[in-house]
DNA sequence: TAGTGGTCTAGACCACCCG
DNA sequence: GGGTGGTCTAGACCACTAG
């Protein structure tokens, strides 16, 4: 059923996160067990366990003993998401809109202290920031700002694309894939040149949010700061066991 | 080497995590590996495989293929937690302070309509509410309000002991386990009243969590409503992949 | 090249829920 | 009783990293 260029277990993943997004597994109802899923994959049941395990952990399914597994419903209706402290697009689209990311302005600058300290590398060594607007259908709602070491892109940051998620960003120029990330969350004042951008008046109070991406070998990739409309959208978060 | 009367991976996982917890496994260094761990608690290697995994999601460790396992030295040392949006003891505790809950208000009343939408229940039907302070080293730094359906409970709400955290009481008054948290963050002006019991002056910048606790059946457990002072706790959050 | 984690299988037995 | 998910094993092979 299945071959193997890429593992079968991220293939079961996509082919059933796919039905669950486009409701082939209708919300609340139950889906096939473990065994007939494991039939029609041609894979062994305990490849399809660490899918539904993983599934069941980004709060998808909820998995019962001696009944059988469902759709969350709770967490589909809520909009709620796994992903939402760093990943924006995903956040809006959760919220109903289509989102577009707006490069509004980049440069090449040495870091302060607080950003070297953040990313592990020394004060005034070089740094790319760019700023960036995220925008749910049209109307901007977050605006990003992110810094990353110099010495981590292999071409001339002229030639990056600054619409892109930051995940894609890292792996295409820098050849680093993200493996955690630590978000610290605030409520702020909105500052005035952010307000501006937000199409919004300063001293607003606001959501804001610090992440950092590390690699697996523990590597600080990028340091973002970004600021949050939450009247227009809501942040969300689910938490699974 | 090890008896069963839970299951063999929930054993190793509390080793594991007191050994990482107390400093046997420094931060930053290599554990030993799946085979040497398996023959050390006599279990198979699958087994030892499943709680690593589960480690490695929480944050807790690093793997590297055709390298090693490696405790996750940024995760610890930024006091960052992967419960922290509905665990207020933990968040306090990994901020340095010692938490104490104190009950400052109780009562039973009718559920208004958001309440009752919240957690599927008629609006009007019977809920036990409740407000409590958590204290960080005798520092007031968060008041929660907790409303749970009457019905869910087996004893009068007299005997509910209001210093327990949400998921002990469930446990212990109400015979829940808590499958899953769905949390709402905002930025909010802190209310009149919420302000005296933090000792805190009306109309400062908050965090607010919006936290709903739900069973394994779907069930609403609980709707809880919280005020944060993010100056004296820093709310940090790992996600892994 | 040796050792690590990553993937996958086949199969056993248990705990639990339902009709 | 029959089917579901939960636990666990033994063993195979692969992908990767280090020295």
């Amino acid at each position: 059923m299945l071959v193997q260029p890429k593992p079968l277990a991220e293939q079961v993943e996509q082919v059933l996160r796919r039905r669950l997004r486009e409701g082939v597994y209708s919300a609340g109802s139950r889906i096939p067990s473990e065994s007939e899923l494991a039939a029609e994959f041609g894979v062994s049941r305990a490849t399809v366990r660490t899918v539904l395990a993983k599934l069941a952990v980004h709060g998808l399914l909820l998995r019962r003993q001696g009944d059988g597994t469902y759709v969350n419903a709770r967490v589909q209706q809520a909009n709620a998401h796994w992903g939402s402290l760093w990943d924006f697009n995903s956040l809006i689209e959760n919220n109903g809109y289509t989102p577009t990311i707006q490069e509004v302005a980049r440069e090449v600058r040495p870091a302060t202290e607080e950003e070297a300290l953040a990313l592990a590398i020394a004060p005034g060594e070089g740094l790319f920031s760019i700023h960036r607007l995220f925008l749910a259908d049209a109307q901007p709602v977050i605006l990003a700002h992110n810094v990353f070491p110099l010495s981590l892109f292999r071409v001339p940051v002229e030639q990056i694309d600054g619409s892109l998620h930051i995940r894609r960003l890292l792996q295409r120029y820098a050849a680093r894939e993200v493996a955690f990330t630590i978000t610290t969350v605030h409520a702020t004042h909105l500052p005035e040149k952010v307000a501006s951008w937000l199409c919004r008046q300063p001293e607003e109070v606001m959501l804001s949010l610090q992440v950092v991406f590390y690699s697996k070998d523990d590597e600080p990739l990028t340091l973002g700061h970004s600021f949050f409309d939450d009247r227009v959208l809501r942040l969300r978060l689910v938490q699974a066991w």
